[in-house]
DNA sequence: AGTTGACTTGGAGTCAACTCCAAGTTGTAA
DNA sequence: TTACAACTTGGAGTTGACTCCAAGTCAACT
């Protein structure tokens, strides 16, 4: 598939599937006979997966550190992605913690101003902490 | 108090809290008989409010908006705050469902290079989705 | 009087992560 | 064949949020 397809099935922009490759985050993609990029299912996964890590407030730089642990040759390969991945898990787990704190922050402020706002009616749809 | 003891409390360099005051983020600071910035209480409320709204995903942008509504003058700005805060809120709410789900990524992987380090060993301390 | 050290300023530099551009090539369609 | 859109490249520019710097001021202490 096209670039053009690729980057509509991972909701990157095009630019941002070249930019990657270009700072190695993504490796050469494959050409057709006139040079132009074509990507298979793997790809998608792969950019998927960036996609997934970046979300998660993982760098760039150290999505690409990850990748570049070669599985098949290097024997600590496993236990160094091991390690990694624990460590953004953690880092993860108190970014949501901090993220809910902000989000109590927030409902409080809305229902305040929903007070001033409506008039003592119709404060139902109170929200809830997502899961 | 001087800058240096309100960064401690809250957290934000020197740096940040003059370029805040830069940007207009923040609003001139008194200053005493010397000319040096002096901070008292309801300052510091305001940069916390400042960086759970930042920790929040709001931009600096935002917040100065959110913040440049005057309540006593204008008889739109409770309810433009109320937008303001639901939208953020609603936001706030995909991301973090968005971290949740990359935490379920995570996690999965995280499982996956156990097996492969401890051989059918102690893979006993499971991580919880973070509440 | 001299030396710290904490502050002041305007402005420049940094960083990650894009985002855009101009100029050129290729494959298809009218 | 001529137009057109979809690609290609290297490199420059942008954005948000800082972060650092040089040169100067000020108050307190020895």
């Amino acid at each position: 598939m096209s670039i053009k397809q690729a980057a509509e099935k991972t909701g990157l922009t095009e630019d941002t599937i070249r930019y990657y490759e270009k700072i190695d985050l993504l490796p050469p993609a494959n050409r057709n006979s006139s040079g132009r990029r074509v990507y298979g299912e793997d790809d998608l996964e792969l950019m998927v997966f960036i996609t997934h890590m970046k979300s998660a407030g993982m760098s760039l730089e150290n999505i690409k550190y990850y990748l570049s642990l070669n599985l098949e040759e290097d024997p600590n390969a496993a236990s160094e992605r091991l390690a990694l991945l624990t460590a953004q898990k953690e880092q993860l787990e108190s970014n949501i913690a901090d993220l809910q704190a902000a989000y109590k922050v927030l409902e409080h402020k809305v229902e305040h101003y929903q007070e001033i706002c409506l008039p003592e009616k119709l404060r139902s749809k109170k929200g809830t902490v997502p899961q």
